[in-house]
DNA sequence: CAGGCGTGGGC
DNA sequence: TGCCCAAGCCT
């Protein structure tokens, strides 16, 4: 069967028009002047990469104090990378930050401080994939894009009843998407798709009857709209364990700085024993000293669980680590401490 | 290319 | 409580 493309994209810019969500980061249709600029591309371009993986209430207020202390990319650019990761702590998925600031520094020495506003060339940048350079393309520039986000694929998989699993399905979503996404009013699509998705067409009790598309929508058509987007069956989370150390010593305490690679790249945690799927039932303590047990914290990672005893003891007067830094328990605020080290810390006798 | 990579909220 | 989910990217 055919859909009519048209009625689609009149139809769902109506409702974005009267329904559509204000968010900070955009300007609605009727606040626009024309020949103006659509939008702040650095604005945006936080905004997408801060709304990875993330939801519009956790993000907003991060986007707000980002603007506030680095009002433009070359800010951004020549801020120290440690303030830029003290800053985006607790937004989680860390690599977005490190690739924040190198994309920053390279727009600002690469671009004159101008983003890109071509495929290619957003794409080429560290941290912008296929969906975040068609989102910069629509909402910076209202240049012809079609983003395909979660929101997205929810929509178009029950439009058309697309019984592929993710992410096998991927290219043919994006091919249906790409065919209705309207290239006239490119920025107001990307929202209003997305919105729909988001507000109406959700993952559990998607509200049809407030639905401009469902005319269309194969799926509600048969009653079985939460079968789609169909996934794979997920993988049990395995649970690692391991033991933090609190060492404290005159009002300071232990800290370290992570590697850049892999899990809370760049980082600063509080030293622990390796975190194992097995074993590590004597784990040696990293000094001599009167151990206290603080009892013990879970944090849920995106592929394991981990559990930490917690364990606090005080360094003697003569003993240096081999490695981090101490740092004063009243500054911990200027550490870029992931949640998980949070909780590690406020284990500690106050 | 399947898996690594955070966090907090909803039910 | 445990599971699912949220505007993905990188290797």
């Amino acid at each position: 069967m055919t859909i009519d493309i048209a009625r689609l994209r009149r139809q769902l810019l109506a409702w974005y028009d009267q329904e559509g969500r204000t968010l900070p980061w955009r300007i609605r249709p009727e606040d626009r002047i024309a020949g103006g600029p659509v939008a702040d591309p650095y604005a945006i371009w936080l905004s997408e990469i801060m709304l990875q993986q993330t939801t519009v209430p956790h993000a907003t207020p991060y986007w707000h104090r980002f603007l506030s202390l680095w009002p433009t990319v070359q800010d951004l650019a020549v801020a120290p990378r440690d303030d830029v990761l003290r800053e985006w702590a607790g937004l989680g998925y860390y690599a977005r930050a490190r690739n924040l600031h190198a994309c920053a520094i390279e727009v600002a020495t690469d671009h004159d401080g101008q983003f890109p506003d071509t495929l290619d060339g957003l794409r080429s940048l560290p941290g912008i994939g296929d969906y975040t350079a068609n989102a910069i393309l629509a909402a910076a520039f209202d240049k012809p894009a079609s983003v395909v986000d979660g929101n997205v694929e929810r929509v178009i998989t029950r439009l058309h009843r697309v019984e592929t699993a993710m992410p096998k399905a991927k290219p043919e979503v994006r091919k249906l998407a790409a065919a209705i996404a309207d290239p006239d009013r490119s920025g107001d699509y990307a929202q209003a798709i997305m919105d729909l998705g988001a507000t109406v067409c959700t993952p559990r009790k998607p509200d049809c009857s407030a639905c401009c598309w469902s005319f269309a929508c194969a799926a509600s058509a048969v009653g079985d709209m939460e079968r789609y987007p169909v996934k794979a069956p997920r993988k049990v989370k395995p649970v690692r364990r391991g033991t933090a150390w609190l060492v404290r010593r005159a009002g300071r305490i232990w800290l370290r700085k992570r590697g850049d690679a892999g899990l809370l790249g760049g980082m600063t945690e509080v030293p622990s024993s390796p975190w194992l799927e097995t074993g590590h039932a004597s784990e040696a303590p990293p000094l001599e000293a009167e151990w206290a047990d603080r009892g013990e914290v879970r944090h849920v990672f995106t592929h394991f669980e981990l559990r930490l005893a917690v364990r606090e003891g005080e360094a003697s007067p003569g003993w240096e680590p081999d490695s981090g830094y101490w740092a004063d328990e009243r500054d911990l605020g200027n550490e870029a401490l992931p949640s998980v080290m949070r909780k590690v810390l406020a284990a500690r006798r106050s």
